[in-house]
Order: structure tokens, then sequence, then C-alpha cells
RNA sequence: GGAGCGGUAGUUCAGUUGGUUAGAACGCCGGCCUGUCACGCCGGAGGUCGCGGGUUCGAGUCCCGUCCGCUCCGCCA
């Protein structure tokens, strides 16, 4: 059919017959002489149709539109340069060339598409109903390429160093804790239900006492949960388990791996070992434990310079336990009233009653605009301007309360800050970070019970383990995990943990978690089984694939990285999914549709 | 469940204090053009201003409701 792709030709082909296929990207119809630049998914080549050469192909020209699909043939000419006129195109890698067409075929005639695919656009609607056609666009096609190049790398990278992939049931067993399951309901039994899974989590450790030692899979996973910009009920994770392994060989087989993607799927190469630091570091300086380092503004305590301080927002919360933070956004300054409503409504929503501030107009304390600053003493101003480095123009920001929300409540003004001053413009980095030593549970006020932070197999810290097993509340709080999380620029690419792999400990951690003995022998009995039967030590780590390519193409979205993703509300508007079924399949289930009354 | 932003021609958008017949660019259709490549030139078609209600002499513009899209919070072990 085709004896060149369409970014093939070059120079040295001029004088052979080609034959080219693609789509129409441009006519140009100069009346006596018409160019087509013919598209395919490598490129784009020039065809020329001229009377004198074929008065049909010619005639033949005139009819064609953007987007037909045509077939030509023709010999390889070399582009014009006579009389002082270059015609090469330098934007083109085929642009010293062109097809003198003496044949056409109009393949297949093509409508007017419904937007332009040289043009931005910003109905998400229209793009996802015509998703074939979004995706038409050489910058999706470019992504979809992309992360082909990203898992291609991932199973190189992984296969070299022993990993067996294996396949995991998509039909397999709702679990108690964590996101909301997708169910399937079973015909063969009735009233009973298949969940979708969450994650291979229970498979993967299973195929460690089977004694598989390394373990990848390539993972469909699924929740019912609500989306975002980088969530979607159903993503891929890379997921990853080994046998006889600690966190640093899990780190460094991550560092490893994401090495080779970068420079696999995008030329880049990136640090062999990433930074690293404790969860309880990262809520400390950042308010976040996924931190974008890229721009600084890190906290300063400030507790013992304004414990006696006659803000009462201040000392009040320091005599409380607690603690006062800020941070100072340089140049920042001159923010406007609105703006500043703004971070003080976002501090209110993450649990503070207001937002403390200076604006640092001058170098004189005189000149700070701040509700505050006049009740302070010298000795406290001048403590603040050296720990935060205040120079006229700056703005600071503050936080004061019980140190975690303290620090979560800076942590959400301090990205908005950011996001307000455009300190990521045409920023570039790559900032890969380990946060390790998270907290292995969480006390969840609303259920007045424990619950685990990752998830219920992971293992604590060795240090503290006999906490976990006293079972007493006050021994619970502040025992860390060996789990930890890599973080790119403020975006979880993903986490895991070691596991616990003794089922007395196990046993202890479910009984932490509230979930009785005969509970958890229904829900995790084959766990707690199979770790009687000579379970190893292993631990693991999975990463979210969508993110991951989302970040190596520079979108914003991994809507731009899934072929045919759902939309906000969960439904595919160009197969109608999520539909009613017809009532015989519903029957056949013996499920029946209540409707909820308006 | 909550908050914010948006919805005007096929597409991207503009639309002033509420005031004549709602505009531009690209696309589309027709014509001209033998070296274009964002081709150019001439002409033309194309609108339920998301939908419903209200205020008003008069609503794209103001108010209420509602639907849809996106972003964020909650949620996501």
């Amino acid at each position: 059919m085709r004896t060149h792709h369409c970014n093939e030709l070059r120079s040295s082909h001029v004088g052979e017959e080609a034959t080219l296929i693609g789509w129409i990207n441009t006519v140009r119809d100069q009346g006596g002489v018409i160019f087509v630049d013919l598209r395919d998914r490598e490129g784009i080549t020039q065809c020329v149709f001229r009377s004198e050469v074929s008065p049909e192909a010619a005639e033949t020209s005139h009819k064609l539109r953007s987007e037909d699909v045509i077939q030509v043939r023709g010999k390889v000419g070399e582009r014009l340069k006579a009389e002082g006129v270059d015609t090469t195109n330098e934007n083109l890698d085929t642009g010293e060339i062109e097809i003198v067409v003496e044949q056409v075929t109009i393949v297949n005639k093509a409508e007017v598409l419904p937007f332009q695919l040289d043009k931005e656009l910003s109905n998400e609607d229209l793009r996802m109903k015509y998703r074939y056609l979004d995706l038409r666009r050489p910058r999706m096609t470019a992504n979809l390429r992309t992360r082909h190049r990203v898992t291609k790398a991932t199973r190189d990278y992984l296969d070299e160093q022993a990993f067996t992939e294996v396949e995991t049931p998509v039909l397999s067993k709702s679990t108690p804790e964590g996101a909301r399951d997708f169910l399937v309901p079973s015909r063969l039994q009735e009233g009973h239900f298949y969940a979708l899974p969450q994650a291979p989590q229970q498979y993967k450790q299973l195929l460690m006492v089977a004694g598989l030692e390394r373990y990848f899979q390539i993972a469909r996973c699924f929740r019912d949960e609500d989306l975002r910009a980088d969530r979607q009920p159903e993503f891929t994770q890379v997921d990853i388990e080994a046998s006889f392994v600690g966190q640093d060989d899990i780190i460094g087989l991550v560092e490893g791996m994401l090495g080779r993607i970068f420079r696999d799927a995008r030329g880049d190469e990136i640090p062999a070992r990433f930074d690293r630091m404790t969860w309880r570091e990262a809520m400390d300086l950042y308010g976040s434990d996924k931190p974008d380092r890229r721009f600084d503004l890190r906290f300063v305590d400030l507790s013992e310079e304004l414990k006696d301080c006659e803000f009462r927002v201040f000392s009040g919360a320091i005599a409380a336990g607690g603690v006062v933070k800020g941070i100072n956004a340089k140049g920042f300054a001159d923010i406007s009233t609105g703006q500043i409503d703004k971070l003080t409504k976002l501090a209110q929503e993450a649990g503070a009653k207001g937002l403390a501030y200076i604006q640092a107009r001058g170098e004189d304390r005189g000149s700070w605009r701040s509700p505050f600053v006049k009740r302070m003493t010298d000795a406290e101003v001048e403590a603040l301007r050296s720990k935060l480095n205040i120079e006229p123009g700056d703005l600071i920001l503050f936080a004061a309360d019980q140190w975690e929300s303290a620090c979560e409540v800076l942590g959400r003004v301090r990205l908005e800050c950011a996001a307000m001053q455009n300190l990521l413009e045409g920023n570039t980095e790559l900032d890969f970070l380990w946060v390790t030593e998270f907290p292995l549970l969480a006390f969840d006020d609303e259920e007045g019970r424990w619950v685990a932070v990752h998830h219920p197999f992971t293992r604590p810290h060795p240090d503290d383990e006999a906490r976990l097993l006293s079972g007493k509340d006050d021994e619970l709080k502040d025992i860390r995990a060996l789990a930890y999380d890599v973080v790119l620029n403020g975006h979880e690419l993903g986490g895991g943990s070691i596991r616990i792999h003794e089922a007395p400990l196990q046993s202890a951690m479910f009984k932490v978690l509230g979930i009785a003995e005969e509970q958890a022998q229904e829900e995790f009995g084959h766990i707690l089984d199979a770790f009687r039967f000579g379970a190893p030590p292993h631990g693991g780590v999975a990463l979210g694939l969508d993110r991951l390519v989302m970040l190596v193409c520079n979108e914003d979205s991994i809507r731009e990285v899934i072929a045919f993703p759902k939309n906000n509300k969960g439904s595919d508007l160009m197969s109608h999914s999520p539909a009613e079924v017809d009532p015989k399949q519903l029957r056949d289930l013996r499920i029946q549709v209540v409707k909820r009354p308006k």
C-alpha cells in the first residue's frame, strides 16, 4: 500500500518513486498548482499537484479537503531553489523534498471535523465526545506513545532485575478498609458480589509466600471515589513486591527504575539518588507529606520567640502545647486585600480561625501593615526580622495551633501563595524526594478508632514494634511505619512499605484497628493462614503510572495521558457509560433498582 | 456533600452603565490565483447568547432556580 511513511523521504531519495498514504493536514490550492501536506503518525510530507504532470490528479486535487484519507504515487522531487527563491521548509523534517503526484486515490472522504486539530480546544465535553479525533492531534498521539515508552522501560528494567510479571484477579473480594469498592454482582451465586481491586495488595503478598521473590504487574486498579485532575476511577499502577529486602532495597530499585524511565521515555538524566526526609520533617518544613520544593517558602518555627507575646492567638496556642510557624513570601507585600481574603478563607477551610500576616512595606516596623505587630515588643519584632529574614517588600504569613494543624494550614497557604506569585512559571526542574517514616496509625475521630495510615499490612518501625504489641492508646500515637512515598514536584508518584510477615504481629495489628478476631479470620483468614507457612520477610511499592506519565509529558491532568478517560462525574461521554442496562440482565442477576425519591 | 471559575456562530473568544440589526479570528461554502507551506485576494452562509422563571419600556448583560464542564475541599487504607 505504502512504500514510505510521511517522515521518511529526504533529498537522498530524489528521483525515486514513492507511494504514501495518510490524512490531509492542509490543502493550499493556488489554482494552477496545488500543495497538499500529507500526514501520518510519523510526520508530514508535501505533495504537489500539477496538470502538466497529471491532469487527472490535478483535477482531483481541487476536491481534496482536510482529514480526507488519500494515497498518492509520484516521484520524489527536490524543492525549487531557483531565482533566489528557496522553497525548502525548515519546519519540516521532509522540508527539502516533495512528492510530485502522478496518481491520487481518495481512500475515504472526511466530513468537516467538529473542531480544528491544529487549535487548542477548551471545550472538554467536545474533546471527550470525539475522543478519537482529539487523539488525532499530535500532542495527544505523542502522549500515548510516550506512555508506551514508559511502560516498556518499566518492563525492561524490572525484567533485567529478575522480576516476574504476574496477573492477579480483577474479579476479587471487597475489603472493609480503604476506598469504596466497585462491585460486580455474581450471577452464579445470587446475592454475592465480586469487588474490583483497589490494588493487588493481598495477592502480591501471597505471591511472596508462594516463593516468587520478585513480582511486578502493570495493574489496572479501581476506586469508587470522586475524581480529580490526577484521579480517575480506574487507573494503572506499577505494582512491585520483593522478598528478603529492606526499605533501602526498594528505594534503590525505584530510583533505578525511574532513572531508566526518564532516560528511555524522555532522554533525561535524573539523579541516581533522591533526597530523603522523614514525614515529620516534611510536615514541619512544608506542611505536606508530598512537599513541592521547587519553590522555597519554608516554615520557620517561632514558638520560642513568641511564647510571651501579647498577641494571644500566638502565646495562647503555644501555652496550649502548640506552635507558631511563619513563612516569608518574598516580595509579595503588595498583595491585594482580595488575595489576603482568599488566603484567609483557605486557612479557615483547613481548620484555622484566621490568618495572621505582616505586609512589610518598608524597613521600619511602623511601615508594616499587620493586625498584630503593634502589640509586639521591639525584641520580638527583631527576632521575627532575623529568623524570617524580613526585608522591605516581603509578606509574612503565620499559623498558630497544635503542631500538625498549624503545619497543615500553613502548607495549604504556602501552595496557594506560590500559585499567586507564579513561582513555577517556566520551571522545568524535576525534584524527586523520598518521604519516609510515615505514621503507622491515625485516630479517626468520626469512627472513634485507630485506622491504618497506609494499609493494615504495613510493618511498624522496629524501634516502635513493642508499642504496637502493647495495644495501649497512649503508646499507639506516633508509632512510625516502615512506609515510604516517592514524590515528584509535589505529586505523590507512589508509595510502599515493608510488610508484616508474621501471623502474631498481623493479628496484633488487626486488633489495634478494632477488627475482631472472627472478622479478621473471615476477611483476611487466607493471609493469616499463609503467614503460618513460612512467609518470607517482604515489602514493596506501587507507583501511579498515569501520574508518572503525566509528569513525563508535562501535562496537568492524567486525562491527557489516558486514551479514553472519564469526566468529572465518572462518565465516558463518547460511549455513554455508565448506562442503564436491559431489564433482562438485571433479572438474571436478581437485582432490582430502586429509584431515589426526588 | 461543599466552594470557586466557566457555558455567546462549527471552534477559540470579545461584548462597556441594561439600550439600534450580537461582533472578531480561525473553520466552512462559492469564485480567482502555477511555488505555497498559518498561502493570498473577493464574496457568502452560519446564533434558542446552556435551559427555565423573574425584574424592567427594554436582558447576552441584573436577580432566582436548574443543567452541563473544569478546578479545589471533603473523600481517595
